[in-house]
DNA sequence: CTTAGAGTTGACCGAGCGGTCAAGTACGCT
DNA sequence: AGCGTACTTGACCGCTCGGTCAACTCTAAG
């Protein structure tokens, strides 16, 4: 890090980053070797150790640029809508849109949470992700809006839905995202009771 | 495989997958070594290759009898009940309890997703997990039990329901399986609109 | 044109990896 | 006791890995 580039060096920066995600997304971060990567972009071994200090610093990059750009396009989304519910629903159709623009990541993050040396930095973004949603939840607790429960559980819920549903709708099934998105939020609203409203067949609430 | 193993045999065959189990979990497949596991248990390396054909063969049959277990422990659990809404609850409820203990094998099915040599084995073993579920909510809707819907979306928020707060609440939190069952099962039939009776202990007919 | 330093090259290195195997040992069977 | 085979040993192998570095080129500013 810390390392002044020119505009070139930039270029070449994000063509490692770009070209590492696909790689290490597609076979995995450990089988990826840095020879692969060079070779890749037809580039000297030592490009590789003039932009990231190793391997593992290049990873944690990856995920550090993924994560704080998601919660920049949720945090655009929401722009300045107030009721929290609403909030909610703007930042899961973000997340689907974002998701499915940057399919790589996911997987990526999935790995990243099952190996020491990255689970901590993966949990602190997950510790903020929750207490975000975590507050509009309890705002709408306390507005009335929803009944009063456990926001912790209930939030940790409504991300698990996202999360899965972006997994294997989005991202396995390639479905759009507004109409996924459709479906979590339908699932995070009334649960198994449905409402119906999704398209096929139709039950009044 | 197809070995001719001594009751001697057998034994060191499981003490080699429970050892393997455990520091895949702890360190991460790749970054725990056969040697790592052998010099462990305080064997010579030929141990391990009189056992297993290699490394990922190891990883393969880990997942793969977690799996077994794993439904073996839900197909117990719904016994005879005849209700498919019921039937749901009494599967989560086992499954919270088998990964309450089995946390290792939780993280291990999440890495073996990132990496396209096991991917496929767990992708099988998730459609199963999925039709098992599928049936049930489809056959809930026929009865008139929940309104129709997608039975396939659906169920998949029901079993990332369960994933997450199985993480979060079981692995992470430490709560008994049976209160984070309970949470799940609230959540899945009523989404944000909750009930409330979480605080007493209530139990389903 | 000169110069400084950003960017690049690729041969090279030590370490550690997964896996092999000839030689041994423990053990159940007759 | 003698035998077969299930099991164990650990030195060894080929290889690939992440990482280094002295030397080189490119480029922009003076």
């Amino acid at each position: 890090m810390a390392r002044r580039l020119t505009p070139r060096g930039e270029q070449r920066r994000t063509e490692l980053i770009e070209f590492a995600t696909s790689r290490f997304a597609a076979n995995g971060y450990h089988p990826t070797s840095v020879a692969e990567l060079v070779d890749g972009l037809g580039v000297g071994k030592g490009v590789f150790y003039w932009y990231f200090e190793s391997k593992e610093e290049l990873f944690i990059e990856i995920l550090r640029e993924g994560e704080r750009a998601l919660r920049r396009a949720q945090w655009d989304a929401m722009g300045d809508e107030r009721d929290p519910i609403a909030r909610l629903e703007l930042g899961i159709r973000a997340s689907m849109q974002w998701w499915s623009e940057h399919r790589d990541l996911y997987v990526l993050i999935e790995f990243a949470r099952t190996e020491a040396s990255f689970a901590s930095g993966i949990r602190k973004g997950e510790r903020v992700a929750l207490e975000d949603t975590q507050k509009l939840v309890q705002q709408a607790m306390d507005d009335g809006a929803i009944p009063d429960g456990n926001a912790v559980v209930i939030s940790q819920a409504v991300l698990g839905v996202s999360s899965v549903l972006a997994r294997t709708q989005l991202l396995g099934g390639k479905r759009p995202p507004s109409e996924v998105a459709d479906e979590v939020i339908d699932f995070c609203r009334h649960g198994l009771r449905g409402t119906g409203d999704l398209g096929s067949a139709k039950r009044s609430a």
